[in-house]
DNA sequence: GTGGTCTAGACCACG
DNA sequence: GTGGTCTAGACCACC
């Protein structure tokens, strides 16, 4: 399921907090579902088992997952927080488009790639 | 003309280099017209020489600007480079779409963010 | 493994460069096997550290290896590199072929030399 | 008749030497014929006569020309420079087929780019 | 321990 | 004065 990139120029534990978060805001993970154990999913990356726990707290703070001793971590799933990325989304999305324009991309360009993206999902 | 934030986790360099891009991309910096050198840009942003040497090195690898040696750095802008960095910029764009897409955001959402952006241009 | 000419006018950091390039290009030094870490190396050249990270950037950017922070440099060997690398060659080999017939070199003396390298392997 | 290339990283006199070299050895200087003043090439390229004078000085100093005071600068040729500098060439060319040999380049290749280069003259 | 960035200060080649 | 390289020494993030 998940999938470390060593050409990533990212820290390990950023590419799996991320990959967590995305495979949880898409609803592949089901909230309060169990995710696997620090040491197994360590195992199976044959990474660090503090790399994972790393990750796995900052999943915590940032609300997406809670741990209950002696028994694991588990996805804590809400709207708040769906909608509290989305907004995140959003803003990084408006700074996009606003360097599109300063670039001297044309508007129609820009709607074609929105026409494009959303068009496929139809099909 | 430039910053630095240090706030950002990005190193000095890179956003020195990313800030002199953005001024010769916008058309605020002309070709062939001259850098300030290494030592007077280093002091002027209080930062060590080596490291304005260093984001020189980068721009003028990546083609941005060219460097002759005793006389200093200059611009050099062509069309293709124009092209190419709106090209890879379409690209981010099309990834940050099919993100939205992915998160539930609507069509009409990124329409919005768009027609926004393109008609304060016009006023 | 490697050894640093200081009278030749290259700087350290392209030498180092080069000639793990070939090491690698040569096959001596296989796909994900680990360099030596940028410290030992430079203790071993008897070089400052920081001249050894600028070879190994280089090289990360041209291809030739790949680093992970915290773990090390390994190799990073793939057919299109070597297929790419040869084609440089090559393109180098025919101006220098060029220049040969310029100057008036016979092309019996060019083919010579052919044979003369290429003899000596079957041998 | 000279260009200067300030993309080439290589200093301007060396460019200048190395151009007037080729022209020399070439053929397209003759033997005792006046080179143009130090003052009015370094105008004709619009750079430091300083760089024009070190260049015609490595040009004397390599045996390709003789200053006379007063008088200006000229081509100084003989047969043995000519042979020396093919020399040069065919060692510097034997370098390059063995390392063709060495990175997997066969040997029909190398024979093949030398026909190509020779065969075009004949036509 | 690893790589990566930065500073301070020095030296060289070039024009 | 200009860019380019190098050293020495430091600090940080990552594993």
């Amino acid at each position: 399921m998940i999938f470390i990139d060593y050409n990533d120029k990212r820290p390990i534990y950023e590419q799996v907090t991320e990959k967590i978060q995305t495979l949880i805001l898409n609803g592949v993970l089901e909230s309060d579902s169990k995710l696997p154990s620090v040491r197994s999913l360590a195992m199976e990356l044959s990474i660090n088992p503090n790399t994972i726990q790393r990750a796995y707290s900052e999943l915590e703070r940032e609300g997406f997952i809670y741990s209950v001793k002696g028994r694991g971590n588990f996805v804590k799933m809400n709207e708040n927080l769906i909608i509290k990325e989305q907004e995140k989304l959003l803003i990084k999305f408006k700074e996009n488009v606003e360097e599109l324009r300063a670039r001297g991309i044309l508007k129609e360009q820009a709607l074609a790639c929105i026409n494009e993206a959303y068009e496929e999902v139809e099909r």
